[in-house]
DNA sequence: CCTGTTTCAAGCAGCTATGACTTTTTCGAG
DNA sequence: CTCGAAAAAGTCATAGCTGCTTGAAACAGG
């Protein structure tokens, strides 16, 4: 993780080892400016956020910040790169839990609900949307999107193993997911949540066991 | 129409009915400032669509759009009431077009699920997620939004009249129609549709015709 | 104690977008 | 034919963003 983030300009491959340094400061600065970076995504949208707000929230100054990021590209990717692992990391956590009543289908649903309805969503849903019509940018977020996707559909396949062999239902069952409770996140950027949305919730777990159910 | 594009900024109220004017020039020209605008919301984003460039799409110099639109706000207001309005005919047009073999589900959703692929609803979009982290622009955008989703629910009662007593349950249909399809349409802002999608639509017109029939 | 490296701060030049101002062209009316 | 208003075009000043360069402070090793 800390050697993920020492990847600093210059050559220091030579000392792979060799932690005890005074750079444990720079790694900190570092996480510290990524950190204020996302939370801009989040407070400013993408097309807002410019350097110079990164480091005024981050408490550094412009000049500094360069240094340890060159260009705002290079704090974008180390953003996207920061965002992809917490999500992950946050989202794995949420599916392996162990389901408080053995029911599966409410362990997934909820998780990924509860997923969906974080800040780290928000952040990721401004980059993908601004990614649109932004090559450089696109060509940053594709692959993390990618790999969040398969990440998602393996930890389904594990939390559903009875499903296997019924690949259309299963196929039907996470795309109808998907959909659904992703439409459901982004109203929610603007609107909030009400008792009909909860319905839909339940309504979408029960269709899901029936999915699971069924033989054909 | 056109008297409603007509308002220019100086106070022509006095001739209400002349409208044997050369500014039915002044008309035509506010039409393509406005239409430029939504094109460069589609192509561009919000973000980096500036004046120079909606100039440029129009054909204009700059200054002479600044002319019929004093400051870019007036262009983003004019262009959110075009869009609404062109978003409200188009759905409108869908909705009332008679049924093919009379199936009143299938009317719904691909009626929905075409204005959801059109450029006007990524035009829509767009400004959406811009005006969640821009005020000015998300006060001109609520009404709109509000208006056209009462709109949509009022069709849907209209196109579902069985349903009326059934409260709960067509909120349901409603809500789940409405994540689904828009879940799709903004993940097919960077993918595209595959034949996994067109289940999905036949399985939500299936529940859709069960929530129907149920009686409870 | 000195030297070189790393972190941070500040200022500067180039670029772009906006909106105001000024000038030219078009067109209808008297 | 001339006049005057509207439309269109061109010019300019201001402001904001980026990234480069210079300079100072903290710190490790000789």
């Amino acid at each position: 993780m800390v050697a993920n983030q020492t990847r600093s300009p210059t050559t220091e491959d030579a000392a792979p080892v060799a932690a005890g340094w005074q750079a444990q400061k720079s790694a900190s600065t570092r996480n510290l400016i990524i950190e204020a970076a996302i939370q801009c995504f989040v407070d400013l949208g993408y097309a807002r956020t410019t350097t110079a707000v990164i480091a005024e929230k981050a408490g550094l100054s412009r000049g500094a910040m360069l240094h340890h990021f060159p260009s705002k590209m290079d704090i974008v990717r180390a953003s996207v790169e920061h965002l992809h692992a917490k999500r992950l990391r946050a989202f794995r956590k949420a599916m392996t839990r162990v389901p408080p009543d053995g029911d599966h289908v409410r362990l997934g649903v909820e998780g990924y609900w509860g997923h969906v309805k974080h800040p780290l969503f928000v952040a990721f849903f401004e980059l993908a949307v601004a990614a649109r019509t932004d090559r450089k940018l696109a060509a940053i977020l594709r692959p993390a999107q990618e790999s969040f996707e398969r990440e998602w559909y393996q930890a389904s396949l594990d939390l559903f193993p009875e499903w296997h062999r019924k690949g259309e239902k299963f196929e039907l069952g996470f795309d109808l997911s998907r959909y659904v409770l992703e439409g459901m996140a982004i109203s929610f950027l603007t609107h909030k949540e009400t008792e009909r949305d909860k319905r839909v919730l339940r309504y979408l777990e029960e269709k899901l066991r029936e999915l699971a159910g069924q033989d054909t």
